[in-house]
DNA sequence: ACTGGGGACTAGAGCGCTCTAGTATTTCCC
DNA sequence: GGGAAATACTAGAGCGCTCTAGTCCCCAGT
């Protein structure tokens, strides 16, 4: 029984039909490949405008044994992640390509997102900042090509894309030493991906400056919960002049959370987040940060992922591209008072 | 040529003839239909690990001619759209539908959303927060069932799952009068889904208590600047003594613009959101706001949508599923002082 | 002993496309 | 005017599944 009486789906054979050519003609014109004439593509298009019709992707990938298709792990609740989503995006468009989103949250593990996107014969997959453990990963990428964005791993088995966190790290440092501070502090992201690169470019760039004795890092996180917690501590000791957070969330929970014990910023403490993200460039929150190019960083992604795809397996291993951070000035820095 | 020389991927014959049984009973198997013994289903799926098989969705899905796959529209950027995508996945988990994703992005617009996931023959579509025209949505309930989250819409081609907005911002009304409050300003969302009503809502609050002439709404809009951009105005005028917001991005965008003029929250401006996002949680900003169940609209959501499905085109029209808010009270509103 | 029924399994025809191999028809160039 | 080459089009075999209509075999009931 067809339980289900809407009219039955629109067919390549309806639109071949009334517009009174083959199949393989209308598949022609759709797949825009030349072997049809201007006025026969004209007609056929009209045909299918008037039943409005759009060919299945099913169909269209399984008969022509390639899907076209990249799928990307993402965190449903990473701001970040959305900007580089909505970059791949515009990146996907000039290749041909198209998406598959596959959202990793709380209740969703990526390990979930990524079997899904599999059982739709993705030809690659993008991760952005997964946690994936690095043997997964390698996994993976036995079976088809990786792309690892927003997170640095020393294997052969995956490209990886992921902005200079080493360098971002050290231009906070750079920027805040330049204001006189000596007392910098950095909250770090315990084991969130880019975390260990922050981590040691804050290390580096304090004994780079002979500040290695004074050189603090704190536990934090990537929340704004994790900021507001780092706050306690950071006020409960020794107070710095200066913090450097894992990202500004982070960074925007730890700014409320020490102005609301009327602790001035940047008058009493010189704060800098990472990502410079949307609530960064509040004017009321006018966040100095660490600014990531989502749409480089997509734009690589991608570009490796097709390129991979193209060259088949014997393709150089283990690629990385490095793109370069950018250090934003907004007003939670100020020379040290 | 084939170019890519990756092992060609294992197919259901390349299971069957592992396990030494036909095609068609590895289809058992893996739909987990009656029909099989349980020592070669036991087989099967031994085969089936060992070749890291995965049935194909593409042709599951072909060969069925049902795409058990439910298609949602959602904003890439809207945190209360990820919660409810989020609570869909949880809600699909029990009915055997797959979700499909189509983000939408001020570089990607709705239509292109649900222009790729019909190709990818949805059997219903699930719009969160749409900003379609009605007519585009009802033209799109033609062909195949669309529910309706978070906008109110008068309509008998679609269903529709919100908040019961007026009754939130009337909550929210109510909450600040019996505080003391009488000068209370609603600063909106334009044409944001939801903004019409919770305008509504507030005027008839405000109206029943008696202050119908002080009822004053100044034009806001879903973001933090726009927040920012309604303190300014809020501030220039006569102060009113509390406020009721929009959203709650609107809502942190203005506490923190009015709170960097010194302006204290709650002290001297009571301060309502809307949508308890996981910004008013924060104990930094702690903001008194109006709940949205997502987890009751994904489920009511998806309920109405896979209903429909199995009803076929001539079920109900224009169901219309209203969820109660909840007021959460927090640290932004107090007594009138 | 014969029938009937049910459980376990298989053959094979789709699903709506793509794409190779082909058939007409026209064009072009000595 | 005849062959080559290009252009416009079609036939039909897949792609990897699902699912209907079987086949086969074993056992209960009479």
């Amino acid at each position: 029984m067809r339980s289900n009486n809407r009219p039955p789906a629109v067919t390549m054979a309806d639109v071949a039909a009334r517009a009174g050519v083959s199949r393989a003609l209308v598949s022609i014109v759709f797949r825009g490949v030349p072997g049809a004439s201007p006025e026969t593509r004209q007609r056929v298009m009209a045909a299918a405008e008037q039943l409005s019709y759009r060919p299945d992707q099913r169909a269209r990938l399984l008969g022509s044994n390639r899907s076209r298709t990249v799928g990307v792990v993402f965190g449903l609740h990473h701001e970040f992640h959305a900007e580089v989503v909505e970059a791949l995006f515009g990146a996907a468009e000039t290749t041909g390509y198209d998406l598959a989103l596959g959202a990793a949250a709380p209740t969703r593990d990526e390990a979930r997102a990524v079997q899904s996107l599999l059982g739709y014969r993705c030809e690659a997959l993008v991760l952005i900042g997964p946690t994936l453990s690095q043997a997964a990963i390698e996994e993976l990428a036995e079976r088809l090509p990786v792309v690892v964005v927003a997170r640095a791993l020393r294997t052969q088995a995956a490209d990886v894309v992921r902005t200079d966190d080493f360098a971002g790290a050290r231009a906070a440092v750079e920027h805040l030493a330049g204001l006189g501070h000596q007392s910098i502090v950095h909250v770090d992201g315990g084991r969130s991906p880019g975390a260990a690169e922050r981590r040691r470019g804050y290390r580096a760039a304090m004994s780079a400056l002979g500040l290695e004795s004074r050189a603090v890092v704190i536990p934090g996180g990537l929340t704004e919960e994790d900021g507001e917690r780092a706050a306690a501590e950071l006020l409960a000791g020794t107070r710095p002049t200066a913090v450097t957070a894992f990202n500004d969330h982070c960074a925007s929970g730890l700014l409320a959370a020490v102005r609301a014990q009327e602790v001035s910023v940047p008058g009493g403490l010189s704060l800098v987040g990472y990502d410079d993200s949307h609530v960064a460039g509040l004017s009321s929150v006018a966040l100095t940060t660490i600014a990531q190019d989502a749409t480089r960083l997509a734009s690589s992604a991608l570009e490796l992922a097709v390129g991979r795809v193209a060259e088949g397996a014997d393709c150089a291993a283990g690629r990385e591209v490095v793109v370069p951070p950018r250090l934003v000035v907004r007003r939670t820095t100020a020379r040290v008072g």
